[in-house]
RNA sequence: GAGCCUGUAGCUCAAUGGCAGAGCGCCACACUGUGGAUGUGGAUGUUGUGGGUUCGAAACCCAUCAGGCUCCCCA
């Protein structure tokens, strides 16, 4: 045996069932995406630094992401995120692309972090966008799909929801409040964590960064207040349009709502699991007015939201929402009762093959035990056995491996005998 | 990048300085042309890796790797 060398830290492997709910995740991901009108796309794996290092936050930038020298000598990156090589695609074809834009994507992405529960170093991320318009009925549709998959998923409004807050709203109060521009990120930052400090200390870290009693005082008053989306004509057309998508029942306004990424201008939102067992977001996302200019493109407004895997992986695991694990995709095993009778079993194992049944040949011509174990391990509902006796008459013995009736038939109906087996 | 916890059979875990074990799974047989259930028997192993302390280490110490919890950040 050749000594072991491990896998890369933070890095997975898609054993059988493992990739079954990984493509359970993006087949949900797909019939969502379509049903709403979006097309599929996808960019590089690998883009250079510089496309992050203008937005992305200077923590994705030094510290998350995996940066390496080519064999050029240049310096290039495994994507963190989706967005930048979006903004710039769509940039780059500015003039003859159809607006608005509807695409969505599911890939790789990579962050150099401290893998944890929910949190690895290679993940797969659903990234959808409309770009091209600013209205907030395209903010709710966007949260409308991100409804439409956890219901789909299973995740109904008792066990996830959508939080959604607006910037803009929060600035205009930060304003009202005086607390001035360059204290912003630092307040949103407290924001951010205020769930995750006890009050005493939280109300400490706010008067250290600067704010006074007062406006302590008046920020604890705005984020205790579910109505304040009310003075915000964005989020009074964003809910109306949610009630109309049928999607009401998962979305609240929650003012704590942040988010970190830098670039967000308008509405964000973030959706959690009840439960509470993690923590984490399993999506986030909001609108993006100024990133396309940014990237130097003409000033193009959009919004979207990304979904990682391995969150949403864990929730229904959790939940028990994963469909059965079928091992083998075919349902059908062809037994070999011996290697004279090999050309039998896979003549039959051709015919079935023919007509549109997913069937299997055991490759050697093991006991018949064996190879039944074999096929129930596997979960196949039906296992054909072709033994001299059948061979001699021109018959095939075909059993059902879910209630253990056996049939010996001409082979001739075999087909059908089979199809009425599998239902 | 920082702090803490964990790592023993394929899996889940016992063994607290003195012979490395159990359950599940696996293999064989009961059943020489048939899976699941039952019974009987069998094999599990460089105790993550490398060093150290000790008459003796799975256990104690150091280093290292991996996983987990928290901070940070975020999908």
């Amino acid at each position: 045996m050749a000594s072991k060398i491990q896998s890369v830290k933070g890095t997975r492997e898609f054993y059988p069932e493992e990739m079954f709910l990984r493509n359970f995740i993006y087949e949900r991901v797909r019939a969502a995406s379509q049903s709403f009108g979006f097309q599929e796309y996808d960019g590089p794996f690998i883009e250079t630094i510089d496309l992050y290092a203008a937005k992305s936050g200077e923590e994705l930038v030094k510290k998350q992401s995996f940066t390496f020298q080519d064999r050029g000598g240049d310096f290039v990156t495994l994507r963190p995120e989706l967005t930048p090589s979006l903004a710039r695609m769509v940039a780059a074809k500015q003039g003859s692309l159809t607006f608005p834009v509807r695409w969505w994507s599911f890939g790789p992405f990579w962050r150099y972090e401290q893998p944890q529960k929910g949190r690895s170093r290679e993940f797969f991320q659903w990234n959808i966008d409309i770009l091209g318009v600013d209205s907030p009925e395209a903010d709710a549709e966007l949260i409308a799909v991100a409804a439409a998959f956890l219901r789909s998923v299973g995740l109904d409004p008792a066990r996830a929801a959508i939080f959604v807050n607006n910037r803009r709203l929060m600035e205009a109060e930060f304003d009202a409040l005086g607390i001035s521009k360059e204290k912003r990120v630092e307040v949103s930052n407290l924001v951010d964590r205020r769930t995750k400090m006890k009050p005493e200390v939280w109300d400490a870290y706010a008067l250290e960064i600067g704010l006074d009693q007062k406006q302590l005082d008046g920020l604890k008053t705005i984020l205790a207040d579910f109505d304040l989306w009310k003075k915000s004509e964005e989020l009074v057309r964003l809910f109306k349009a949610l009630d109309a998508l049928g999607v009401k029942e998962y979305v609240k306004f929650d003012p704590n709502i942040m988010r970190g990424l830098l670039y967000y201008t308008s509405t964000v939102f973030e959706a959690f699991e009840l439960s509470g067992s993690l923590k984490r977001a399993i999506l986030g996302g909001g609108r993006y007015d100024n990133l396309l200019a940014d990237v130097g493109g003409d000033p193009l407004p959009a919004t979207g939201f990304a979904m990682g895997d391995v969150v949403i992986g864990i929730i229904l695991q959790e939940n028990g929402l994963i469909p059965e694990f079928k091992p083998s995709p075919a349902s059908v095993l062809v037994t070999v009762f011996n290697e004279s009778l090999f050309p039998k079993s896979f003549a039959i194992a051709a015919e079935l093959r023919r007509v549109g049944i997913n069937t299997m040949t055991y490759p050697e011509p093991a006991k018949l035990p064996r190879q039944f174990k074999f096929a129930d391990k596997m979960k196949m509902k039906v296992a054909v056995t072709i033994g001299p006796d059948e061979a001699e008459k021109g018959q095939v013995a075909v059993k059902s491996l879910v209630n253990g009736e056996q049939v010996v038939i001409p082979e001739n109906e075999a087909v059908d005998v089979i199809r009425k087996m599998l239902g």
